[in-house]
DNA sequence: CGTTTACGTAGACTG
DNA sequence: TACGTAAACG
């Protein structure tokens, strides 16, 4: 590198198109910055140049995606220099909440207000149709509260008519209509009655509030001075409006990011905002990184050639002096079982050449398209993080646990009651409305212990007087979270003991909320932060020594050694809903862009010559139209050997030659016969998958397929 | 008898 | 995992 080396660290070690977008004066700026063009180091040096100015550090504000980008961008800004400990920096709905809890009074919303995730805003809704009989008995067709919540979120996100939203994504329930409208209705007159607010309303609030109230913004407009915004391609019109006004005048703002990289259009996000964004800041500088970092040539050769076939966005070309490197390998495999063993195949080359497991990852587009590849994997012994899937926060005992804290910070949540009450043994659905309908009636806190216990006789129980103890507990004034989390767990680990099976997995989660609740000093601040970003699920801590499975999305940002890509055929990548709508396949193809763009030094492509399609049976299928459309030369094409190409027998489980693994004995259970699994309980022996797999319908469960060798099934 | 609980089965993208 | 239905509970 030829760069001369300025005094100042905050431009140390920078390009010159780097140096520049740093070390810009006052105004708005846009950087486009290519995949691996040092987009984040941009970003944190921009910070430390302000500070190193003399900008006051709190009155720097970064915005990201994710709650960790924004911790480790400010830890390395922080490095680079020490004021900028002080520098503000999150995501749009952290600080939105941050907004929401400080002026939230002038929306007459209530500063202890419950932040609803996915799943809890479910069950309002669903409490919604319930209530308003919104649903004819035994109408199979009516939409589930999933369905009506995210065509509502849709309508929102989009800023649509909910009517033309239906139209739009969910024509098949043209029909439904009314109801649709009338659950909207419900839903949000719910969430006013309860302090109830969604992901979507934390920003549309926030806005609410910038817009209504001048002395607000005033406010704000003195505290923050610089915005910085990362991953602006990813943004929604609402978060646009919400940069436009935390701007003042001067319009101090720079947005990153890479209109090739949009990959969240189905929620909301507009590439459109980047794209307009020097119109809407006039006198905007434009910044282009296009020396990439990351990949070797001939895996840039290959993006570069994927997006070339975008049909809009602000043209670019990335460039490398990485050196040379082998192409990108294409994989036709006959089927998914193909895949999986060509992959496992080559993952096991790469560790056997010195590859540590946690420079690979496995990406894909959907949650279950690597479930093939799991058992593979897991058959051969080769530990792997799954990256994407079940949110920690979002598990039942987790949840359970967690509501108990949320009905002490805010008694007003009935759903968070509901589900605390339908813990107790006899009290369903029914029963726990009726406890409500009391509370509802009591005063607020300390009334709500005080309420429990003076219920009718009918609706008490022991364990329900023990609930009011803990709620008398939690209620104490003073309360730490780490002391809160202490005091629910000992009430509620013996119900999660009796509840679940697999009960020894699920008390180590619960392990981790007192870790989680030792950083913070109030009970609100801890219950909406792991609500906003729940900590990663278990793995992100043990992910050394393993390989990583992600879909594309979750890999957003991220880099790995050696990168395999399932599924690159059409139905798949592009994903077949998207099909008919030529902005669903551009933004597939940026999937296909971000999946490429995330490998350092090796990357195959894997695409099976058929799959297996629900109803419709065994299907071919063609390579993705992305790779397709490529130039030749680009892919180093291989078919995957003869060992992947066996022929499932007709009509029955395809055997697979296994070449490792020491069989015991053939087949220890026989079929129709019970067995019992550590995990799953009782379940029933279906079949068996070659030699070593077993196929076993558990009830909770439903059909696994589970290695023989691991299984530790005992006959029943 | 109304409720709770247990059971069997269909259904799923991406945060 | 979630939902609808059927058995068991009180």
């Amino acid at each position: 590198m030829s760069e001369e080396r300025p005094a100042s660290p905050a431009l140390a070690g920078l390009n010159e198109a780097q140096r520049h977008a740093v070390s810009l004066g006052e105004g708005p700026v846009l950087v486009i910055a290519g995949a691996g063009s040092g987009k984040t180091r941009t970003l944190v040096h921009r910070v430390a140049w302000l500070v190193e100015q003399g900008v006051p550090p709190h009155s720097i504000l970064l915005l990201t995606f994710t709650r960790k980008a924004a911790q480790e961008m400010l830890s390395r800004a922080r490095n680079l220099h020490p004021d900028c400990a002080g520098v503000e920096g999150g995501t749009f709905h952290s600080l939105c909440h941050r907004l929401l809890r400080q002026y939230g009074r002038r929306l007459e919303l209530p500063p202890n207000f419950t932040v609803l995730d996915r799943p809890d805003s479910e069950q309002v809704v669903k409490g919604v149709v319930e209530e308003l009989n919104l649903k004819e008995k035994g109408d199979k067709r009516f939409p589930k509260a999933r369905g009506l919540l995210e065509i509502i979120s849709k309508a929102r996100n989009l800023e649509l008519e909910l009517t033309e939203a239906i139209e739009q994504f969910a024509g098949h329930l043209a029909g439904y209509q009314d109801q649709i409208l009338a659950a909207a209705q419900g839903y949000a007159q719910a969430k006013q009655a309860q302090a109830l607010v969604d992901y979507d309303d934390l920003l549309f609030r926030a806005e609410e509030i910038l817009r209504r109230h001048p002395e607000v913004r005033g406010e704000l407009h003195r505290r923050w001075r610089h915005l910085l915004v990362d991953e602006y391609q990813d943004t929604n019109a609402v978060q646009a409006r919400l940069v436009q006004l935390l701007c003042d005048k001067r319009n101090n703002v720079m947005a990153v990011g890479d209109d090739a990289q949009s990959i969240y259009a189905f929620r909301g996000a507009r590439v459109q905002n980047i794209l307009e964004f020097p119109a809407k800041f006039p006198g905007a500088r434009l910044v282009k990184l296009e020396r990439n970092y990351r990949s070797t040539q001939p895996i840039l050769d290959l993006t570069n050639a994927i997006i070339a076939e975008a049909s809009q966005g602000f043209a670019k070309h990335l460039y490398t002096r990485q050196g040379q490197g082998p192409k990108p390998e294409l994989v036709r495999t006959r089927d998914e079982r193909g895949q999986s063993r060509a992959v496992v195949e080559r993952i096991r080359r790469q560790l056997d050449a010195g590859a540590r497991p946690e420079q690979i990852a496995v990406l894909f587009r959907a949650g279950n398209d690597s479930s093939d590849l799991e058992i593979e994997l897991t058959a051969e012994g080769m530990p792997f993080v799954k990256v994407g899937g079940l949110r920690f926060l979002e598990a039942a005992h987790i949840k359970d646990a967690l509501c108990h804290l949320r009905v002490a910070a805010n008694p007003q949540d009935f759903l968070s009651w509901q589900r605390v009450l339908m813990l107790l043994p006899g009290y369903g659905p029914k029963k726990a409305q009726a406890v409500i309908a009391h509370l509802v009636q009591a005063t607020p806190p300390p009334g709500y212990a005080v309420a429990l216990s003076a219920l009718p006789a009918a609706l008490t129980s022991p364990e329900l007087g023990e609930l009011a103890i803990l709620m008398g507990q939690l209620t104490a004034p003073g309360l730490t979270p780490l002391e809160a989390v202490e005091l629910v767990l000992a009430y509620y680990e013996p119900i999660c003991r009796d509840a679940f099976e697999d009960h020894p997995r699920r008390l180590r989660d619960l392990e981790e909320l007192p870790n989680l609740a030792r950083a913070y000093d109030n009970l609100t601040d801890f219950m909406a932060e792991v609500a906003l970003e729940p900590p990663g699920a278990r793995g992100e801590e043990l992910a050394g020594d393993r390989l990583t499975l992600t879909t594309i999305h979750s890999a957003k940002g991220l880099e790995w050694e050696h990168v395999f890509l399932l599924w690159a055929a059409e139905g798949r990548l592009p994903a077949g809903p998207s099909l008919g709508d030529p902005e669903a396949i551009e933004e597939e193809r940026r999937l296909m862009y971000v999946a490429c763009t995330r490998a350092r030094q090796s990357l195959t492509l894997v695409a099976p010559r058929e799959y297996y399609l629900r109803g419709q049976g065994v299907t071919p299928v063609g390579l993705s139209r992305f790779l397709d459309q490529v130039a030749d030369g680009l892919l180093q094409k291989e078919a995957a050997g003869p060992v992947f190409d066996v022929a499932p027998p007709l009509g029955g489980l395809p055997a697979i030659p296994s070449s490792r693994g020491s069989q015991r004995q053939a087949r220890p259970f026989p079929v129709g016969g019970q067995v019992r699994h550590a995990t799953f309980g009782l379940g029933k022996v279906m079949g068996y998958q070659g030699e070593r797999k077993i196929l076993v319908h558990f009830g909770r469960y439903g059909l696994k397929i589970l290695m023989l060798q691991f299984a530790n099934l005992q006959a029943e």
